[in-house]
DNA sequence: CGTTTCCATGGAAACGATTCCACGGGATGC
DNA sequence: GCATCCCGTGGAATCGTTTCCATGGAAACG
């Protein structure tokens, strides 16, 4: 770790640290022979800068910090692919961290940062406005929340509207016969885990099913919750007919328990997850999911952290959700009234044709 | 970005900046008083270090680098994980960077971890040693290697034996009747390209299948290469009657092709795909896999790295992989001599749907 | 030709922390 | 009772860079 510093470089290109430094960071305010010799040197000495030194003169640093609450999460994995790869069109480099779904670390995380002095944060906040997030605001440093909020802690936000796509899930169930529908909810210390729950409340009742409180089962939107969650459902006087997932973890984790207790998706209990993850369309049967953008929501994020950063103040931004039907859902409650009645009218939102179609429809050997 | 520095805390506190220092370092020379002011102040102001003027001084950082080449990826999203939690418990951050299978992002994101002084870095490199890698080097930052190497490159590393796995595979789907495996080969500028690819091909000569060098395809790791690599392979005058993915999301493009094309996996054609992803068990049929363990390998990076941060120098080390048999695998080739091994010169291009008999094993209807 | 303007340059201050060094006073040793 | 040691403390140097300010020479202008 022997240093290379500003100094060796001037000292090898014959002239002041002050002149090397004017050429390194591209002022004006240079002659062409300086220009060229500051170069060589630092190319045949490798200089990189300190960029502890330079954070600490000049105050921003082209960085912003990005803390997602699971990376395991597909959908936080996809999401900081596309935050990464905006800021680095927008010449920021991102640094990238993980909460793990705990306060603790989310809070252990957010205090590197503000130390490191990113120019901004973009943040799936977790838990309430105490801790760092308090911090961070007092400070004043630029921040978007992504994908989750929190209550009276005022900071733009790109998140989406759960409403739409859950009541269209609930719906599509009912009108396929399904009454009782569990649903695996996520914590209600996350906002997206509350809005969901909520939405689903909300559909229950308007669409006539079953209000019965067994048919929700709390969990932390984490694979292993999902498989308890199933577990506690189905071992119920009265089980569910129907599943809807809260994220894609937990309907891994569903799915998973399922297989092992010989249900077989699509036919004897219809699963509905939120979150569309590439590979859920590769299951069989396909799975039905609430499907949001990722790509829109990472790309308007990093546009909104720059405007912030920049100094304006972006307003927040909710994105859509929509139900697509695949075939884990497609199929009416075998004796089930709803196959003749009323809702048979229901249209969903989109179905998308080669999930459902007679070739994946065929029958395909399970181990 | 009001800065509260330690100069506001000695201030409050009624003392000297080094005494504060002292005290929030935790140096053991202070007095207790000393030490409660301090502590008061600095809790009153929410002062929080600026890592910079600290780094800058003292050089090291608590924090260490990840660049992983590809974050979408699972296999190296758990690596990213695991690497975070073994980190965090020997009391370092870790600042992830995605370097998305390109060798410039790989670039640019050792630079900045080099310039922003990380105590070390763990690298799945890409490419050969030039660039930022050679810098990397000379520097004597101390780095390990993780899951690949770079060729003339001397530094510790943990890696898989991928020759196991893939023999095994290889020797499974002989036994199973199949004399054309075709390959799904990564890039041969990545170490684990060129190894697995390198085992495959020394397992297909020593079982005595076939050596045609069509039914290998080179794809770079990404999803969608798998996809044409399986179009490719099927376009053939005579088509491979097994598949071997040299990754996951190759597996995954391979898979998504596969359902396209009506092709019904495990049945008309063998899938087999490098490294085990938890709901590759969950797919019907369930994936046979190489499997390795990232958790280990991720506690072994971080534990190799901290010996090299202290002065030591590990030796590497090469993690075993095995053949996971599920049902995309299992069912003997119709029409083959059988699963004794002596694979019969039985024509593979006679294998088409009508001719696999309705099946050994509870085949189950999908709805 | 003399004065002003311009501009590349170097010296030095500043950023916010850590740490070396010197100092003073209380406890200890003889 | 005097010299010594220990220890908490504050002043100041330091880390590597950027940037303010002064300088001096060349160019431009009258």
């Amino acid at each position: 770790m022997v240093a290379i510093t500003i100094k060796d470089v001037a000292a090898l290109a014959g002239v002041s640290v002050a002149t090397a430094s004017r050429v390194l960071s591209g002022s004006p305010a240079t002659s062409p022979e300086a220009r060229a010799s500051v170069v060589a040197a630092a190319a045949r000495l490798d200089y990189r800068p300190n960029a502890q030194a330079r954070a600490l003169r000049s105050t921003h640093t082209e960085s912003i910090g990005l803390l997602v609450s699971d990376v395991r999460n597909p959908f936080f994995a996809d999401l900081a692919h596309t935050v990464e790869q905006a800021a680095l069109a927008a010449g920021y480099v991102t640094l990238l961290g993980n909460a793990n779904e705990r306060k603790e670390q989310q809070d252990r995380y957010l205090d590197t940062l503000i130390s490191r002095r990113v120019d901004g944060i973009v943040l799936a906040p977790l838990g309430d406005g105490s801790g760092s997030i308090r911090s961070l605001i007092q400070r004043k440093i630029p921040t978007v929340f992504v994908d989750r909020t929190v209550d009276g802690v005022d900071v733009p936000s790109v998140t989406t509207d759960s409403e739409t796509g859950i009541r269209q899930a609930v719906e599509h169930l009912a009108a396929a016969g399904h009454t009782r529908i569990g649903y695996i909810s996520g914590p209600q210390a996350i906002s997206t885990g509350r809005d969901r729950f909520a939405a689903f409340t909300r559909a229950v009742a308007e669409f006539g099913l079953s209000q019965d409180p067994e048919l929700v089962y709390f969990g932390d939107f984490q694979a292993a919750s999902g498989s308890l969650g199933v577990h506690a459902l189905l071992e119920l006087r009265q089980p569910p007919t129907a599943l809807l997932a809260a994220d894609s973890p937990m309907a891994v984790g569903a799915i998973a328990i399922l297989h092992k207790r010989g249900m077989r998706i699509g036919r004897d209990v219809a699963l509905i997850a939120f979150d569309d993850i590439e590979w859920f369309a590769l299951l069989d049967p396909a799975l039905s999911v609430i499907s949001h953008s990722v790509e829109e929501m990472g790309r308007i994020a990093v546009k909104m952290l720059l405007e912030v950063i920049g100094g304006g103040t972006p307003e927040s931004v909710v994105l859509p959700s929509e139900l697509i039907i695949r075939a884990s859902s497609a199929m009416p409650l075998a004796g089930a009234a709803g196959a003749t009645g009323a809702p048979a009218s229901v249209s969903p939102a989109s179905v998308s044709p080669e999930f459902v179609s007679p070739a994946a429809g065929q029958s395909l050997r399970k181990n």
